[in-house]
DNA sequence: CGTAGCGTGGAGTCA
DNA sequence: CCACGCTACG
């Protein structure tokens, strides 16, 4: 125990027997279980543990650390380097650099799944697919199968994958699955099994695998004494971040890792658990202590270093009303401050304009834009918002949601490289041969199926009949396939747009700026040591944010932060402004449906709450348009406050009307008529 | 037979 | 606003 324990001093007792726990005595120390609210210093203390740890002797290349995202796990790392170096000094750098063993279950799994692909039958150089490259092959299947002409409707690919996904990551069956998530599914029983089957055996003949592959090869993996042994062997100490969303599959992982539990840390929030959708379970943080005998100590953060009590009163108060009873309530000595507002608006319209003038109004005060957030559920409400900013000229960055490798162009890009570096990927090989004039799913098929049979796949492409209307495209399709794969990493970019770019002009109107996002695609792929590296790590840890502008603002810029809830995980803003705070949003109307849906909706809410420092707007829109009608339709619902901010509750808050309607300012011209009679008048007959 | 173009219907959160 | 299914044309 070194002498200078200065650093351990600013941490409250709780943190500090977290970061302590196990380090004074001598050989492998119990699990534990910390248990940490909202703002508690979770961060902190994890880093500071996994700092102590180093401090205290352990070798950080022993030293396993997951977090939820690869972000999380970049910031964790500069942590612990930046604790270390205070108290080693200059050692530290060699020690922390050294701390390699830090990233998602996914990315994790990816790197031990290539490294002993050979003792489990892999090639080790598998491609990954994406959520949207599963739906693919999913629904490819589902039609080799016949099941898209069934007489009653067959569940759609999305709901395929999501009930294979959630069955695989929940280690359940079929039909318990149906029954408890998809009970409209119970009568196709029979027939997803057959495609899932159908499903896993494709994915093995082309040699991908999906998200889910990376935990269940993985899992597998550790079945086998002599590789559970030697992969668990590595690891002096297993640390895991926001445990609480973690499914029933990482946690056997984790037992497998550590079946004694001996070394094991495991931090979350049971309040915050909002991934059930990924088959996340809060079951993982409250059975976690009992799966070790003796027990796991279990140690408990509730202090909350970064609310006013005003607002978390009013979290708590959301909170209070969950069916089931949780573990905790969140107090500061921070003074009380101001209630979070209730702000009633006309519409969504109304919404923006609200916001943008608050924002601006905090901007005047001192607070940057960064420092301020507004969060939704779903992320398209944030629309509307995002109109009233471009127009107001307010620079925002956009997390979560919609995704710059959604985007057509950039797919083909990726899927030209996928299909280079594992020609047997018939979701990537259907994708772009479907880009050539002539060539449709019939000659795509038959062309991969050629591909497929054949051990060196290249040269089968050649020999590979040429589709009779395809002409000289197929040709040079083909040699450029062959002409990539023999470029050298990063010039083989360059060569794969230069045959990308006339399709992409005869696709789409806009190519001039969709080739502007492939010049981006470029730059960002430059930065990788390899083509497998690149696809690897870009399909586990895809870019997050959007933005009005072509790209990122820099990071020196000041811009408002745009997030969905899911996205803001982890993070806290001086101001936070939470978009439609009312039924069918908050909750979800699909999210409304059972219990449990209900009960993560409601932790969605005080998730988004917790992330305020001093102030928090709650938007209440009065009215929605409706969407998919014609352009100034007036078709439109009456929205009512969330069911989770009952009468009872009303007194944590301060409820306000915006515009104030005894204020009587003309509204601007700018903001156009007040009411669109003629709209009405044509609504009426709609 | 296979492809391309058109119309309709539905729209979540993420590694 | 995209994805699917149907239909007409090559």
């Amino acid at each position: 125990m070194p002498a200078a324990t200065a650093y351990l001093e600013s941490l409250n007792p709780e943190q500090r027997r977290a970061v302590e726990h196990g380090t004074a005595g001598a050989g492998p120390f119990a699990p534990l279980l910390v248990i940490a609210g909202a703002g508690s210093g979770k961060t902190n203390t994890l880093a500071h543990r996994v700092a102590h740890l180093i401090v205290c002797g352990a070798d950080p290349r022993r030293i396993l650390l997951m977090t939820f995202s690869r972000r999380a796990a970049s910031e964790m790392s500069a942590r612990v380097e930046r604790i270390a170096r205070k108290i080693l000094g200059d050692k530290a750098g060699a020690m922390t650099d050294a701390l390699a063993w830090a990233g998602t279950f996914h990315g994790i799994g990816a790197r031990l799944l290539r490294e002993y692909a050979e003792q489990i039958g892999l090639d080790p150089a598998f491609t990954i697919h994406d959520r949207e490259d599963s739906a693919d092959l999913m629904n490819l299947i589902r039609h080799e199968k016949g099941f898209s002409k069934t007489r009653e409707r067959f569940p759609t690919k999305g709901t395929c994958l999501s009930i294979y996904s959630r069955c695989v990551n929940a280690e359940t069956s079929i039909e318990e699955m149906l029954g408890s998530a998809f009970p409209w599914c119970s009568g196709w029983a029979a027939e997803l099994k057959e495609l899932f089957a159908a499903y896993v055996e494709s994915k093995q003949r082309q040699n991908v695998l999906d998200y889910d592959d990376l935990l269940l090869y993985w899992a597998q993996t550790m079945s086998d004494a002599t590789l559970a042994g030697d992969i668990g062997g590595r690891f002096d100490h297993v640390l895991v971040d926001e445990y609480q969303d973690t499914n029933r599959l990482q946690s056997s992982i984790l037992l497998a890792l550590k079946p004694t539990g001996c070394g094991l840390t495991v931090v979350g929030d049971d309040a915050q658990s909002i991934y059930s959708f990924r088959a996340a379970t809060v079951r993982n943080i409250l059975d976690f202590p009992g799966q070790f005998t003796p027990p796991a100590n279990i140690i408990t953060l509730d202090r909350n270093y970064r609310s006013t009590q005003a607002i978390l009163s009013a979290a708590n108060g959301v909170i209070e009303l969950a069916r089931e009873r949780f573990t905790k309530n969140l107090w500061t000595d921070r003074a009380s401050g101001a209630k979070p507002q209730l702000v009633s608006v006309r519409d969504e319209a109304d919404q923006a304009r609200y916001i943008v003038e608050r924002v601006l109004e905090n901007r005047e005060s001192g607070a940057l834009l960064k420092q301020q957030a507004v969060l939704f559920r779903t992320s398209s409400h944030s629309g509307p918002l995002e109109v009233e900013l471009t127009r107001r000229n307010i620079p925002f960055v956009k997390f979560g949601g919609l995704k710059f490798l959604d985007a057509a162009h950039v797919k083909d890009m990726l899927a030209l490289l996928r299909f280079v570096e594992n020609p047997r990927d018939r979701v990537a090989g259907f994708r772009l041969m479907h880009l050539i004039p002539g060539v449709g799913p019939t000659s795509a098929q038959r062309a991969l199926d050629h591909i497929g049979g054949s051990a060196d796949p290249i040269a089968a492409l050649d020999e590979a009949p040429s589709p009779p209307r395809a002409g000289d495209d197929w040709k040079i399709f083909v040699a450029a396939v062959a002409d990539i794969r023999h470029s050298n990493w990063p010039a083989d970019l360059e060569r794969a747009r230069l045959w990308y770019e006339p399709h992409l002009e005869r696709i789409h109107e806009d190519s001039e700026a969709r080739r502007a996002d492939l010049i981006q695609l470029e730059q960002i792929a430059s930065g990788y040591p390899s083509r497998q590296r690149f696809l690897t790590e870009l399909t586990l840890d895809p870019p997050d944010a959007t933005s009005d502008q072509a790209g990122i603002p820099l990071l020196d810029e000041d811009y408002l932060i745009l997030s969905t809830i899911h996205s803001a995980k982890g993070q806290e803003w001086k101001s936070v402004f939470v978009l439609n705070v009312v039924d069918g949003c908050m909750p979800s109307d699909l999210g409304a449906g059972t219990s449990p849906e209900l009960e993560e909706e409601r932790r969605l809410l005080y998730v988004a709450m917790t992330r305020a420092k001093d102030d928090l707007h709650l938007m209440v829109p009065q009215r929605f348009f409706t969407h998919g009608q014609p352009a100034r339709g007036d078709r439109h619902v009456y929205a009512a406050r969330t069911r989770f901010i009952p009468d009872r509750l009303l007194g944590l808050f301060e409820k306000t009307m915006w515009p104030l309607a005894a204020a009587g300012a003309p509204r601007a011209a700018s903001q156009g008529p007040r009411i669109d009679v003629g709209a009405r008048m044509r609504g009426m007959w709609r």
